[in-house]
DNA sequence: TCTGGGGTCCTAGGACCC
DNA sequence: TCTGGGGTCCTAGGACCC
């Protein structure tokens, strides 16, 4: 048994939990959180999974439904989520070390202690974030990252491990026999749906089975990341650490992607949202210090319609020189589709990636290789978004803003739907929440 | 009427070079 | 006219994750 386990930690129905932090009424209650434009379910409290409502669900198939069980429909409030779950990152930062932040609700951290002395901090962090943040997490400890996502899922469902699940702590026998063996193959971490329909093809059913299978036949006969499963169920680590210390660095792309409120038809209109969507992406590539060489864009229809056949466009743009100004990237962004749509076909998602993303640093000492960045446009755009709010200013339809709830969005008709949205209690002074002492 | 968004890794295959 | 073998780099696509 190695003495230096792995920890992951990670929130209970994260976005519904994160509704009830400034809303207790809620807390209890059927709930559910819809995806952008509310269009499937994402996240749902406990009372929801009991009513056999199920992740990915289209909501206007159970809208109805969903009503006569009184159940509550949140759209995604992703400013109230990103801001609890860097509170949460950080009230746990302190606990262990090595923290690799996995996704918005869960982290990796390596602790230096063995699996007992881990288990009791374990117990105060988790503690700690219930009290600070409002947040309940589950922790699974265990000698790999595989394991580590299998005892957390234990612990999320045997409410006698209050929440803490440790793998060194298990017999032999009941590591084998009550967790893995009761483990379907498709909630391994990196078993997806294909994967798992091949190997139950061979018999291949539980956990236990997946590990008792010799790993470089398996690796033949699959993948090198099937051959490293194994290996993982087995307690060999093989899953590199991510410890990239600068936090939601995107080494290879950085995307900018939404479905649209209404279709759009013809070019002009998807060029606009080409140009606002790059300028997201643009923002994010200044925030991490990157520069991008390539712009490309895609739009497709309805996949599900079932009067217009299914039809996807790409185009893409070599830059001539790396760049972050918004001007060049949102530009090539407007001509990368250019001639390439089907003007009678009804759009219903453009997307703008970034791609060949290299250190800006790297140019700020090597001027001569001839970088395009940005000379302080967006800096001139950022100050104005701190002081008057975001879409103020912008590039094209960037600068326009739409009504009410949603003016951090443009005013077009395509963008997004987002009609039950709650407060963004952490992020907007005037959404604060109010507390009366009677 | 109404079906999310943002990533990573691996592999195969083509282009190109010597 | 004939037309090998090995290497690298890039891209597209598939599969997976949350």
């Amino acid at each position: 048994m190695q003495e230096h386990p792995i920890v992951l930690a990670d929130a209970n129905n994260f976005y519904a939990s994160c509704e009830a932090v400034f809303h207790p009424e809620v807390a209890g209650k059927p709930l559910v959180v819809l995806s952008n434009n509310d269009g499937c379910v994402v996240s749902r409290s406990y009372e929801a999974k009991a009513l056999g409502i199920a992740n990915g669900t289209p909501w206007f198939t159970i809208r109805q439904e969903a009503a006569y069980d009184q159940v509550i429909a949140r759209s995604s409030n992703y400013e109230l989520y990103g801001s609890l779950s860097r509170r949460m990152m950080s009230i746990m930062s302190g606990f262990l070390p090595g923290q690799e932040v996995y996704s918005i609700d869960e982290c990796f951290m390596h602790s230096p202690w063995d699996s007992e002395r881990t288990r009791r901090i374990a117990a105060v962090m988790r503690r700690a974030v219930l009290q600070g943040v409002g947040i309940p997490v589950s922790i699974g400890i265990a000698p790999t990252k595989t394991l580590a996502k299998i005892t957390n899922h234990w612990a999320k469902r045997h409410p006698s491990s209050h929440g803490i699940t440790t793998w060194g702590n298990l017999s032999r026998d009941d590591q084998g026999t009550a967790v893995l063996s009761s483990i379907e193959i498709d909630d391994v971490w990196g078993i997806g749906r294909r994967l798992a329909k091949r190997l139950r093809g061979l018999g291949i059913r539980q956990a236990a089975q997946l590990r008792d299978q010799d790993p470089v036949n398996m690796r033949r006969r699959f993948s090198v990341q099937l051959e490293r499963t194994i290996l993982e169920l087995r307690g060999i680590p093989c899953i590199a650490d991510d410890n990239d210390a600068t936090g939601g660095k995107r080494d290879c792309q950085i995307l900018c992607s939404r479905m649209f409120g209404t279709p759009i038809l013809g070019e002009e209109g998807l060029r606009q949202a080409a140009s606002v969507y790059a300028q997201y992406a643009c923002r994010r590539l200044q925030r991490q210090h990157s520069l991008c060489t390539r712009v490309s864009v895609f739009c497709a229809s309805s996949p599900f319609s079932k009067h217009d056949q299914y039809s996807s466009v790409c185009g893409s743009i070599l830059l001539q020189d790396p760049s972050d100004d918004p001007v060049i990237i949102s530009s090539a962004a407007r001509q990368a589709l250019h001639g390439r749509i089907t003007p009678s076909v009804r759009y219903v998602r453009v997307g703008v990636m970034l791609t060949g993303l290299v250190d800006a640093a790297s140019y700020d000492t090597l001027p001569a290789l001839g970088a395009q960045t940005d000379s302080g446009l967006s800096e001139a755009f950022e100050q104005v978004a701190r002081r008057f709010g975001p879409a103020h200013v912008g590039i094209g339809f960037a600068g326009i803003r739409g009504d009410g709830r949603n003016n951090g969005d443009t005013g077009a008709a395509w963008a997004m739907r987002r009609e039950m949205l709650s407060s963004r209690c952490t992020t907007r002074w005037d959404e604060m929440p109010v507390v009366r002492a009677d």
